[in-house]
RNA sequence: GGCCCCGUGGUCAAGCGGUUAAGACACCGCCCUUUCACGGCGGAGACAUGGGUUCGAUUCCCGUCGGGGUCACCA
């Protein structure tokens, strides 16, 4: 019995890898072309983390002229999810993240180096499982759940390094008779590699974001084919990568500490290994702890929060950016009006240590963002996340003409409003431009300066029988607030106001305030000529009316 | 616990031997002929700590403390 009688009994069917090194050819792109990808798991869940690191390597592609592609690394069959795969790809998409190959939908790819699921590439990994054993440098290991656990035990209580290496990798010296003997009588079995490192001797890996960081050599006999005949994440990391051409490998800083590992596998199959690029995860503080975003206990973790608040994908693919590279917002300010794609990400600046997620910040962004956008793209937008989420505000918006002034208030010009940061917030924002809301509004007035009745029921009543003409430029309009507040004896400026406090009861603004809360039953508002060019005359009319009446008794 | 990484204002962060230690968000004040928002101007606020090295350390080295990651037939 040798090597090769070993890994032909134990993989009879595998083929010979040469196979599949012609299949999957060294690609042919220009000179630093940068492959990536992202490996997500099909939990059903697309964490933030995930858009964060598909973004990066978006970005990375492009910049080099290079590929993106998605694998789903669905190998531990107990955690699979129904739609895992399109949920993943769809929030992809809908970031305009989307990958140039491997999956499109839950069960299609397309592409050259698929399959990209690695539930479908189990022959692949089984023959180079076996090429490794044929090579001696992976064995099969009978200890069964239990045994790795007793093992364990030990150590723990001989207070030693736990795991399957040195003397405690029994399999390991087992001689081929004896693992064919085994095999032959049905007893089960996984397959190890047979790792060739010392744990006193070091190595040092200089990962792109990191940077130069020493490990002690890998001395752990890894499984590398399950119970199930899949393989384990390191596995198929080492195979995947390499037969899928990928240059550059993105992913969590979890995985920094499997570095001497996955350096090691590629070394000994005799493969190229990519350069790594581990990234800080996004935090969150937890009662003065940092720690993850967490599926659980943060909804903000999940990508489809952001659809269901409203807060377009490009606010947040420009916040993510924020974090990757604080030079972004620079950039953005010498280049308010160029796209995102257009920036030019470093990883080599990307933070070594993981940043607190900052919604404030992120809400912040949007409020840019939609400033920057049409009264028509705001109302596109708006009406496309009702649909889903809101549809009393479907039909609000239904007469869109009216809609589109509403969003056109102060918009176009130079220093557009910041009041929009998401779409959920645009219903409480206008509901006071529709008498059906308005008058829903069981508020009081929210009175300020002048209170009196009688002062209020006066000035809405000479404003609308002496000054208001719907036809005034606003110059005119103000002017005529200024008429008014003169002729009941306030200021009509607002420094003449504070010059003299003693000589007035209120001024041209407290006036204006009036007319406001009639209008609106809000203190705050928008410019209120804009809205009442918006609300039309017959409106401005009945909202007075029953201002005067509201307030008198 | 072993191993690894990190530690600049509340947050994200420039700076990497000599700087008045940038900038953004948040906060405060003032201004912008009415409010809010926007914008402008200004303000408060930081190099975890103790030792070295050095003419000089936020920057380099060591310790301490603090934070994070990892030690599966999960990824």
């Amino acid at each position: 019995m040798n090597y090769q009688e070993l890994a032909n009994l134990i993989f009879p069917e595998a083929k010979d890898i040469s196979y599949y090194e012609e299949k999957y050819p060294e690609r042919n792109l220009p000179e630093g072309a940068i492959v990536t990808r992202i490996a997500p798991s099909p939990t059903g869940f697309s964490h933030i983390g995930g858009l964060y690191q598909g973004l990066i390597a978006r970005k990375l592609a492009d910049q080099t002229k290079g590929v993106f592609f998605l694998r789903i690394e669905d190998t531990d069959q107990k955690r699979e999810v129904k739609n895992g795969t399109s949920e993943i790809v769809e929030s992809l998409t809908n970031f305009g993240v989307a990958p140039d190959e491997g999956m499109i939908s839950e069960t299609e790819s397309k592409g050259e180096y698929g399959p990209y699921k690695q539930s479908e590439r189990k022959e692949i990994y089984q023959a180079y499982a076996k090429y490794a054993i044929a090579q001696g440098k992976a064995y099969p290991c009978f200890c069964t759940p239990e045994e790795t656990e007793e093992i364990r035990n030990k150590q723990e209580v001989a207070k030693i390094r736990p795991g399957y290496y040195g003397i405690w990798a029994k399999c390991r010296n087992l001689t081929l008779e004896e693992m064919a003997e085994k095999i032959k009588a049905g007893e089960k079995y996984i397959i190890r590699f047979k790792s060739p490192g010392r744990e006193d001797r070091k190595i040092q890996h200089k990962d792109i974001i990191k940077g130069k960081v020493d490990f002690p050599e890998n001395d752990q006999d890894i499984v590398i084919i399950k119970a199930d005949g899949l393989p384990t994440y390191h596995f198929a990391h080492i195979v995947d990568d390499h037969l899928m051409r990928t240059t550059h490998v993105i992913r969590g800083d979890e995985w920094l500490s499997s570095v001497p590992l996955h350096l090691q596998l590629f070394h000994e199959m005799g493969f190229k290994a990519p350069k790594y690029a581990h990234i800080a995860p996004i935090m969150k503080n937890d009662n003065g702890n940092k720690r993850k975003l967490s599926k659980r206990k943060d909804p903000e973790a999940a990508v489809r929060y952001y659809a269901e608040m409203g807060i377009p994908p490009e606010a947040v693919k420009e916040y993510l950016l924020n974090i990757a590279n604080s030079t972004f917002e620079n950039w953005r300010r010498a280049n308010p009006d160029k796209s995102s794609d257009e920036f030019e990400l470093t990883l080599t600046k990307m933070s070594v240590s993981g940043a607190l997620f900052d919604m404030v910040k992120l809400l912040d962004v949007a409020k840019t963002v939609i400033s920057k956008m049409t009264a028509e793209d705001i109302y596109q937008e708006t009406v496309a996340w009702a649909k889903i989420h809101d549809l009393s505000l479907v039909e609000l918006l239904a007469d869109k003409e009216y809609a589109l002034q509403i969003f056109g208030i102060e918009r176009g010009n130079k220093k557009p409003r910041k009041d929009i940061s998401k779409w959920s917030d645009v219903k409480e924002n206008i509901d006071y431009m529709y008498d059906e809301l308005f008058e829903q509004n069981q508020d009081e007035y929210p009175l300020q300066v002048i209170q009196d009745p009688e002062k209020i029921s006066q000035i809405l009543r000479l404003y609308e029988e002496k000054y208001y003409d719907e036809n005034d430029d606003k110059q005119t309009w103000f002017n005529k607030i200024k008429a008014l507040a003169g002729e009941m004896g306030y200021a009509e400026e607002v420094k003449e106001f504070k010059a003299n406090p003693e000589k007035y009861e209120a001024h041209v603004g407290d006036v204006s305030t009036v007319l406001r809360v009639a209008l609106t039953k809000r203190i705050n508002t928008p410019d209120m000529y804009e809205i009442m060019q918006v609300l039309g005359k017959e409106r401005i009319m009945n909202r007075f009316k029953q201002a005067m009446k509201k307030v008198s008794n």
